[in-house]
DNA sequence: CCGGCTGGTTCGCCATGCCGAACACATGGC
DNA sequence: GCCATGTGTTCGGCATGGCGAACCAGCCGG
């Protein structure tokens, strides 16, 4: 393997994991100390001139929480193509059961799937995640306004809504115990969370 | 982190390398040859005796061509669940939203999203899917019975459960008016249904 | 002022990852 | 038979990853 891909390859490692590391509120020694290792492993990694073992980064992804190939993997390049389904019900031989095609697609996006609980009070909103997040709702209980700012929609149980995350949007609960299913998608690599 | 956790990690990587080298029909020189690494290196690492740098990991699985993940992490096929009560949410700055993260990856998969609905009566099986095919759920409403057909769990509104999706799997409600959300993840270019 | 704690960086030391060489074995061609 | 080429494993040497210590800076309390 060529030099310059191993000098990017450091880059990113010390990049991805300063991020995660701040994203996560931690200081170097911090993150450190909670890994057990020293902190000036983290130092030197996080300069970018260090070839950390498989073993050091596997740790080091652990205590974040986070999966290994975040620290690693570069972001894709170029355009990124999500095929847009029709909601179409998927026939099935019983009455008793019913499925609905939502969304559907393929990229290497990373993935994280939450439950949101909220209750009421000041609409919530949310800054804008990196370009090209998306995010897919599925109510779960309670009445819940969301959606970009500037165009949020209510939706109630058993609601779906799919809305770009990387334009300021709002989430606001219109009655007590409201939580949703939140699949976020966004570029691998960059943080992600409801915020 | 435990040195046990070390020790499957180490068994993993070998046998993964491995595995992946004789998909791909290569011998162990060979690989060696074109990755521009020393024969040794790679039998020491498939032996599980190595704590690789990442960059030879890195060199080892652009050369396969294939993902670096593949190398390290093993997809979690083990059913899982996270039940409402017991959800660990991310703090926030108000006290009113509460996120809980259920679950991460990244991969090439193809990725359907569906609300299904379904109503009291005979326990529903479904047929394996493909190979490497996983289900996430979300409890939406009522009691449901779902999961591996040999082990199923019962789940309230709230719940989250994963399991794979390419073994005899089963849905039965137990209360009217059930329904949950179901991502299903399943390898590129296979079908997807809840069937 | 001091001491204790935090933060991060740099340094020298030691264990180990990766190297090339040696070794054993197998196969095919002459 | 010999020779060339391939296979995989083991070994000793060297560069480097990770270590702890030292250093510097900042903050707080006595």
């Amino acid at each position: 393997m060529a030099e310059q891909d191993h000098h990017a390859l450091r880059a990113h490692i010390a990049a991805a994991v300063r991020a995660e590391r701040q994203q996560a509120g931690l200081s170097i020694s911090e993150l450190a100390r909670r890994v057990g290792i020293a902190k000036s492993t983290v130092s030197q990694l996080e300069s970018g001139q260090a070839n950390p073992s498989v073993e050091t980064l596997w740790s080091i992804a652990s205590t974040l929480g986070i999966p290994f190939a975040r620290l690693v993997e570069a972001p894709p390049r170029g355009p990124r193509i999500i095929r847009a389904a029709d909601r179409t019900p998927v026939p099935s031989a019983e009455s008793d059961y019913l499925a609905t095609l939502l969304h559907t697609g393929r990229s290497s996006a990373q993935r994280d799937l939450y439950v949101v609980s909220l209750e009421p009070g000041e609409p919530r909103s949310a800054a804008p995640h990196p370009p090209g997040s998306v995010e897919h709702v599925v109510i779960g209980s309670g009445r819940i306004r969301l959606g970009p700012e500037d165009a949020p929609f209510i939706l109630e149980p058993g609601d779906y809504a799919t809305f770009a995350g990387d334009v300021p949007h709002t989430y606001e609960a219109l009655t007590a115990g409201a939580w949703f299913a939140l699949l976020m998608e966004h570029p691998a690599g960059t943080p992600g969370g409801p915020r």
